[in-house]
DNA sequence: CTTAACTGATATTAATATAATATCAGTTTA
DNA sequence: TAAACTGATATTATATTAATATCAGTTAAG
């Protein structure tokens, strides 16, 4: 069980960097060789974090992208949503009325009740914190 | 993010059919028909579930499967651990030495606490809670 | 003593999700 | 007008998960 995927945890290190650089547009050449994530990969995940408002844009030379919001608006559930999608259970049988199988119902609540946690958990931690962090570290 | 996997899943219920079904042996194409778990991928489950001890089999004709332990000593989370590996965090760069990022450095410590409170969760869900739900539910 | 119903072991394929590249059009600045 | 960018989208690669298939060996029952 993977907790983050590749693209959540570039995209988490893409907007740090972008919440640490204070207001100036920082381009996706520059954050990919900062971060070390691939390029175009990176280009993207940035497409993605535009279409849900966390950062925006400038076109042309000297362009690049900035942050939206202040960093202790954004959470790291916020992220998660965008690129996996709303924490999901076992494959199962979800969509459907009635669950065809009782086993698993009898799993379903179980499953609920720690995805809440997670998703609580996540909610908690936001770009702020982490920058709270990293600075410590320095 | 999912929590469990398909085979943790049908794992998980071909083993509380076994668990239900006193001490006789229970063959693989029965369980399959119960749970409507595909015959095949069932067997595979089933052997893994041999490996990790969980069941015993008895080969031939009127052979089958038998749980091994109470199903209060089973807990959900010795099955994810059987079919899914530990819980791990994003792929990233762990298994390196010096993290050579330190923005995820920042996540890392994050990741570990939310997976020890989902290890937690699974480990107190054992196969008698389940079926004492589902007895609930009759 | 042979056949039906089973497990053991393992190989193969299919389907899906994730990760990474590639391309071309349009924008901005110097 | 060229260099350095983003927008949009298409393509490919890789890994993971799910499902099938095959064949050898075992057991019980007629």
């Amino acid at each position: 069980m993977k907790l983050l995927t590749k693209n959540t945890d570039y995209a988490i290190r893409a907007l740090l960097r972008l919440a640490r650089g204070e207001d100036e547009y920082i381009s996706a050449r520059q954050i990919s060789e900062l971060e070390k994530i691939p390029y175009q990969y990176l280009r993207l995940i940035m497409q993605e974090l535009i279409k849900n408002n966390l950062i925006e844009s400038k076109e042309g030379k000297a362009g690049g992208f900035k942050i939206t919001k202040p960093p202790d608006e954004i959470f790291i559930i916020d992220i998660i949503r965008i690129f996996q999608g709303n924490l999901q259970l076992s494959d199962c049988m979800f969509r459907k009325k009635v669950c065809p199988n009782r086993s698993n119902c009898v799993l379903r609540s179980e499953l609920l009740r720690v995805e809440k946690l997670v998703e609580n958990e996540f909610s908690s931690i936001s770009l702020q914190s982490l920058l709270d962090k990293l600075s410590k570290q320095l």
